[in-house]
RNA sequence: GCCCCCAUCGUCUAGCGGCCUAGGACACCGCCCUUUCACGGCGGCGGCACGGGUUCGAAUCCCGUUGGGGGUACCA
């Protein structure tokens, strides 16, 4: 057996031709989070982009961190933002099982093989044993790994084992540079010796992270490996077992890597799972909507062209390729994300929306599991109102909450009081004399005779002579057009609120 | 320590040697529209980290410095 053949560094690399089939394979350890789904935008919008295939892959090989929730709230999250996959969990596929805790016996054989083909060895050197020997030799203690057990004569393994001592199986790195390609960020190269020989199953037989992810790949037949930053420094490792993978007749050819830049939070840390901003859900509960919140995803590390922000995932599909995307970290901006939200709020149909509010008056308490037939009216003529007047769907139910409640149980806000004019009763009275001699209930009716008793009537300005009505109304100094919700309201009704509230006064 | 990555307005970005007295978006500040709040419109503020090269010409290419980030685990 030649080096050449040991370190099988003629493994066939993916080139233009190759048929795309990329990968999203979290661990399902905790709750979703915006820098994981972007990963998944990304790979998903590639896949889409270049007919390829998506596979998705759970890495569950840590009992002690992953959780059922988490993979039932991975699967959540992906169906609400409409991120599909071809292959994988719950659809299957033809590299089942997607669950690498399901995948013992696939690792087991993987392992034998390289043990066979001496790609990798057994080391029984202990953290201290390691640091002690780079101090003995004047070196760095925190150089790493050594090499120690590379060679080991029968004596000293013989030795090792009656100490009752488990090995690890650690993979031999070739003595030379690892070069790769990286699709974000061009060629990369690790200077030979950099990377120990690392190790990829545990004393206890159990395989890492290390070893299974790439075997995963390989067995899969991925050919983008697109994933984190956090990863990227793991790559020569990767290809160093990807070459021992090919030489053992595991992995077809060399995938090509591309490694995304992180979601960064406040300051300069990678946003953390802890941080609230980066939990998918909470924005998903504040409002946010899968078309805000993949545009606003999308645009950290891409941009569809110098002068639009605004786009549909369709556009996303048509136009993403992972070469595009921008090797800087990007900062999650709240304020941008709730504004782009927003327009895509402003850009849905009418009907959609009214019908995407509904969760969130539920959450709210407003309505009820089933709405009645008056609330269904009260919602398809009120929804108008707030459509363009919202950045996420939860600030709604506050803006609507008026017209859902009875005309008894209307509270009225502090600031809403204390921006009334002196002679507030007088305006309400006026009000209420005008309205109730109206003989059509309609917006311009209102409006007209609004204005002609307390702005021609009472010489109020205009900014302010409606301030007593709305708070009358709706028990806010800020609200949905005033004159639309009182017809929304009804005559009866209006006045009524406007009656109760004089008599406070 | 060693290895690797990154560097354009406060933030996200356009820019891939001349189209740049650097464009857009968010935020911020004015003005307009207006029944409140928004939406919308108009305008303003504000940036190529620094130093060397290469070139007729550099935000764009090269080197260095500085700054930031990640890795260096029997985590992923």
């Amino acid at each position: 057996m030649t080096t050449a053949d040991l370190l099988g560094s003629d493994i066939p690399s993916v080139d233009e031709n190759t048929p795309v089939r990329v990968r999203f394979c979290p661990s399902p350890t905790g709750t979703p989070h915006v820098g994981l789904i972007r990963t998944a935008l990304f790979n998903w919008a590639y896949a889409r982009h270049t007919g390829g295939k998506m596979i998705f892959r759970i890495e569950d090989t840590d009992q002690q961190r992953d959780s059922e929730e988490s993979y039932q709230q991975l699967l959540e999250a992906l169906a609400w933002l409409g991120i599909t996959w071809d292959e994988g969990v719950v659809t299957g596929g033809p590299h089942e099982p997607y669950r690498q805790s399901q995948r013992g016996d696939i690792y087991q054989d993987v392992i034998g093989k390289l043990v066979a083909g001496g790609h990798v060895y057994e080391s029984y050197s202990t953290p201290e044993e390691i640091e002690a020997r780079h101090r003995a030799a004047d070196r760095d203690p925190k150089l790493g790994y050594d090499g120690f057990d590379r060679e080991l004569s029968e004596e000293q393994v013989a030795a090792f084992k009656a100490e009752g001592r488990e090995p690890v199986l650690r993979l031999r790195m070739p003595d030379e540079d690892l070069t790769f390609n990286d699709l974000v960020r061009g060629e990369i190269t690790f200077k030979a010796g950099s990377v120990p020989d690392f190790v990829v199953v545990r004393a206890n037989g159990q395989p890492l992270y290390t070893l299974v992810n790439p075997v995963d790949d390989a067995l899969m037949g991925v050919t983008h490996v697109l994933r984190g930053e956090d990863l990227l420094s793991s790559t020569p490792r990767q290809i160093a077992l990807y070459r021992a993978l090919h030489a053992i007749g595991v992995a077809q050819y060399m995938p090509l890597f591309g490694h995304l830049p992180y979601v960064m939070g406040e300051g300069n840390k990678k946003l953390s799972k802890r941080d609230p901003q980066s939990n998918l859900f909470l924005q998903r509960d504040k409002g946010f909507i899968p078309e805000g919140l993949l545009n606003y995803l999308a645009l950290l590390g891409w941009s569809l062209s110098a002068d639009e922000d605004i786009f549909t995932v369709e556009q996303l599909v048509a136009n993403f390729d992972i070469h595009d995307v921008l090797a800087n970290p990007a900062r999650f901006d709240q304020k941008k994300a709730d504004a782009i939200n927003g327009t895509h709020i402003r850009l849905l149909d009418g009907a959609d929306f009214r019908d995407r509010l509904v969760p969130y008056l539920q959450a709210a308490g407003l309505v009820g599991e089933t709405l009645t037939a008056r609330e269904e009216e009260i919602l398809t003529e009120a929804a108008p109102l707030v459509q363009e007047r919202i950045t996420l769907l939860g600030e709604a139910p506050e803006m609507l909450a008026f017209l859902f409640k009875a005309d008894d149980a209307i509270d009225v806000a502090d600031d809403a009081l204390k921006g009334l004019p002196e002679n507030a009763g007088e305006a309400l009275d006026a009000a209420v004399a005008s309205l109730d001699a109206l003989p059509e209930w309609n917006a311009e009716s209102i409006q007209e005779a609004l204005r002609g008793a307390l702005v021609d009537g009472l010489g109020l300005k205009p900014r302010l002579a409606f301030g007593p009505v709305r708070t009358g109304i709706s028990g806010r100094r800020i609200s949905p057009p005033l004159f639309e919700s009182m017809v929304i309201l009804g005559k009866e009704s209006s006045l009524a609120r406007l009656r109760a509230f004089r008599a406070t006064r």
